[in-house]
DNA sequence: AATAAATATGACATTACGTCAATAATGTAT
DNA sequence: ATACATTATTGACGTAATGTCATATTTATT
């Protein structure tokens, strides 16, 4: 990740570091005075490099915002990549469960940097696509997850899939932000188990 | 409403009207450019005052848009002070679904201004404690909706009643947004009814 | 008619933005 | 080694928006 960009000369090399001081500096300046708050002034001040500087690696700070994402975004498309093969409804529950756990958990771990996107994602076009990009993922797989279960009898199948598997993500994801925002009621524990047992209750046959 | 302000004199008149005058222009302004593009050089421009003048009404152009928002406020607040006293499963199921439609309805109904809200929400902490109002008295609703369903053997009462009202209010929300933005799948009636059958599955009782 | 009070105004200081011509650093060719 | 070319950095500049405040205008009171 960090020699992705190769190092071919001593040019490159001084444009990569001024780059980094600038990430660095970004970093630091988001998390203190918050997105909104944040300008160019300060970073460059922090990153010791000349004003113009930040514009010849960055468009503006949104894209210093998305690029120190980066890795947050890896971290959620793995979670949405788990494989989905349930045999019962119970098992199918546990799966679940476990899912929206580790989706919640992401907010506890990440919550600095969620913010940060949060913030930005009323302001940002740019960054709103972003998270956008991770909502439309975790749909998709939710979705086929749902016809997965559907085609084998565990699911009713009079529900239209993709209008529940958004609905469903829908709820994981404004529990996300009100942990992020440290306002949630409960533990995540019970978070997860709440909804994700008022969602299999209710999308999974009750006879069998 | 018109005349909650009494005009007592010829003064107070001509404050009022000026108000009136920046409230009805910054209207156009918003609809036309958006939240975050509206300036209020040009709001004052359309409304024929002095730029001083929107200061002398108004904190900034926030606090235009929460006055612009209040009716649309009223109308939220109308839609969740139905009453909830259901005798079945059926019956609980009929009166959430024709809730949810209202609610969803509203998207449709409002959503230019709604457009505006969602812009703005961001941006502004103000009017993002605004929408939150909303959203907390809903979720007050529901809360106490489910409480009475699971006090008289309607729904399960495993579960705990304050996260699954949350967890449905954010269904809900996030669908309303997704109509304001035009960018839903299904039509209003489809959706209501896919996640107010799940919902109502997972959380009332099966056997009876 | 003179004075007081409320309203409205626009010039001003401030702050942030993004650009660009000039400068510095590094690489290449002779 | 030296001259030239390329790439990277810089900060001053023009632009645009903000909120304030002393002044002007309009309305009320004595």
């Amino acid at each position: 990740m960090t020699n992705k960009e190769e190092v071919q000369d001593k040019r490159h090399l001084r444009s990569i570091k001024t780059k980094q001081k600038l990430l660095q500096a970004a970093r630091e300046i988001f998390l203190t005075v918050g997105f909104q708050n944040a300008t160019i002034s300060q970073i460059i001040k922090k990153a010791e490099v000349g004003y113009g500087t930040a514009y010849v690696h960055f468009s503006g700070k949104e894209e210093i915002l998305i690029v120190l994402m980066d890795h947050v975004m890896e971290k959620f498309y793995q979670i949405a990549e788990v494989s989905f093969s349930p045999n019962s409804k119970e098992e199918a529950r546990d799966i679940i469960l476990s899912q929206a756990m580790d989706f919640l958990k992401m907010a506890e771990t990440e919550r600095n940097m969620l913010q940060l996107f949060e913030q930005a994602i009323g302001t940002s076009p740019s960054i709103s696509a972003k998270w956008n990009a991770i909502r439309e993922k975790f749909i998709q797989r939710i979705s086929e997850d749902i016809a997965y279960a559907q085609k084998y009898g565990l699911a009713k199948t009079e529900l239209n899939h993709k209008l529940v598997a958004r609905g469903w993500f829908y709820t994981n994801e404004m529990y996300l932000w009100e942990i992020v925002r440290n306002e949630q009621q409960g533990t995540v524990e019970e978070i997860a188990k709440t909804i994700t047992a008022v969602y299999t209750g209710g999308l999974y046959q009750t006879n069998e």
